[in-house]
DNA sequence: GATGAATGAGTCTTCATTCAT
DNA sequence: TATGAATGAAGACTCATTCAT
């Protein structure tokens, strides 16, 4: 009956969502099983019933965690055919992304460092791929229209696009901005556009930027007083 | 007594590295305080005389690590005064050190995750700043000597500048080409050469001087905070 | 209706097939509920409408395999009407079941040793006592005919008989020489032949052991009052 | 120090103690750490100090019985130098021992059937051995003075004598009558007697015929039991 | 100061058994 | 009757930390 499948996967769902919760609160090592069966109302036991153990739960969650933000990252890029707008669409939506779901990022590396004894278990772990591939592709379809150049390797660009981004998510929430998210996706489009588009006079605009940041400098002495 | 207090900084010197070893080779979770023991020559208990435990082992060995690779990205630095140049030894070092000492950037983060009851335990959890503060000072002094734009915020720059290397290096470990270290710093100064140096031919504007001006302002009023 | 009881006599012979297929190669304790419904091709639960519980099941594997090896030595002496003869049949057959179905013997210690706190649950746990009585019986009847001695007690010679059996047996199977089946029951008959045969010459003593057995019955009579 | 060495063995034999007690009364899987610890006044943690694991323990109880058993059988057998006199006393050692330690022989069973995945660690289980060979070297010095026959192999010699007395160990016990001991031995001996001296003057005697009678006299009696 | 034996709380996992369907 | 998903009690084992010596 797809009425069976359909409540296999709900519990599977709400299994996971119980999981990313304590998780989430309290990291691997601290999540308990049993913490995870009573967020899902469920006996320990049941658990074993749809994962095979913890690692195969963080598994789930992270792999979840991925395939949605794929799935939403997609959708996020499908408005626009521009190449370059594409780039901007997906910054725009990783760091907001990062800055949201920053522990669940982290509770992937927990899959990356605990290699298990039984081969085959680690099998899966390629969960960034796909979502990391989305990046590649706009490069790629980039350089095919003859949008972009390839002056910058494409595994070097892909670095500096998520490196960034990474790094601007943890400052971001360890200073509590969450609101300059726009900034950071401005600059680093600022940075990546003379290295991809072909003949573009560099950037006009400048100095709106400048005095754009004059205006929110003289805000913020503002509001210190 | 000098040599009381030196015995017992050795004896530090010695537990510290001993953990990293161990740390190194099996995570914080995997890593075994009689292992550490082991590696260090003495006898668990008097591990717990030296740091509280087991977590006050961690932070020092992270603590050390970034002290220690302060010491000597500066000691790289040290070889030449034109900024720019400074900026590509530091990225080359940090690049190469990153490839090299993995896991222990890592180990930095179970820090970070780990909230302890014990208030004040998390205390000194900073441990980066000070290094992260190098490439803050190459950039200002760059910019005060009128080498540098400040086109790009420092932050932003920052998060650029070790993102970008952070994920380089997890690319090259993983893929275990440790040699493609000078490629990939070549491409980040190109990347952020046009952004930084003034004689890049920018937009033909006349009114230059009074924006850099305006922007030297803006950015120490930034700076103010 | 028969039909009903012959179906559900049918379902307990394949629960009881499929549990001693999954006893004899997992052992009682490491020989999963869910395994012997697998094998039996029905649902777990559906077993516990047969017996009560796990324990049940090993019971009726046992006293199964004793009353078919009962009937199936019952048949190999009925060959030959010789006390003697029939001796011989009951060891060659013996041994040879033995080193078959080796582990299912083993099985049978599962009961005595775990007592249940249900009372009643260990009734019935006589289940090699009508095999055993095979051998009861031929030696009785060969007393009885006058064929057969009775220097040596029943339950001692039942003991020797069975007891070398099963000791060469475990030599068989863990020497894995399965062939020599035959020399160990030729040199165990050639052991009993004097004790049992009246025409040979028996050993001394003959007279004081009867005497003391003698004594021995007079007691036990006069205890019985 | 030989103290601490002494004090180690001290605690080894503690916890074996304590382990046999708890193995005789629950059994092997239904004897549980906490309670071995218990009886051993110390700590369940303190348990893994000295045995790796559960198994570890069983091995090492069994392994103890059974060397303190050769000690002692071997003392049992230095009382004298006639063969067929120290055959006796083996005889008479081990029936005595097993029904006073039935529990630990089926304990060793435990050993042989759970084979661990742990290449190793089934090392030793070989504990029987040692134990088995007393009865070996007596039969063989027995040949070479030429005071036994070797009409019968050595390894059906052997499973007749260990079979037989377990056999004879188990029915005692069960009918609860281990004063029996005796009986059993001067028969088993009887058996074996004409099959191991050369010239064994069987008696000429006379009165057969009246104690033939008497003898199924008897029998009858004891049936009626 | 140094030791390392002892501790025991803490947790994942198993699996016989139940019961709603 | 039959099912098999759900249960949850139970237990072996780990390891950071303590403390008597």
């Amino acid at each position: 009956m797809s009425t069976k499948r359909a409540k296999l996967e709900q519990r599977e769902k709400r299994i996971i969502a119980a999981a990313r919760t304590v998780f989430l609160k309290h990291g691997f090592n601290k999540a308990k099983m049993s913490q995870i069966a009573d967020a899902a109302a469920l006996a320990e036991g049941t658990l074993y019933l749809y994962y095979k153990n913890k690692n195969a739960i963080v598994k789930a969650v992270v792999v979840d965690h991925w395939r949605q933000i794929t799935d939403e990252a997609q959708d996020a890029l499908s408005k626009t055919k521009d190449s370059f707008a594409q780039l901007q669409a997906l910054a725009d939506y990783h760091l907001t992304m990062m800055v949201k779901h920053w522990r669940v990022i982290e509770l992937g590396y927990v899959l990356y460092y605990s290699r298990s004894d039984d081969a085959g278990e680690n099998a899966g772990v390629d969960f960034k791929r796909t979502y990391a591939a989305l990046f590649d592709r706009i490069i790629e379809r980039g350089q095919d229209k003859g949008h972009f150049t390839n002056e910058l390797s494409l595994p070097f660009l892909r670095d500096l696009f998520y490196g960034t981004l990474e790094y601007a998510a943890r400052t971001l929430v360890l200073h509590n901005k969450p609101e300059d998210i726009d900034t950071n996706v401005a600059q680093l489009m600022a940075v990546l556009r003379p290295h991809l588009s072909e003949n573009v006079p560099t950037d006009t605009g400048d100095d709106k930027a400048v005095l754009k940041r004059l205006e929110r400098a003289v805000r913020k002495l503002e509001r210190l007083h």
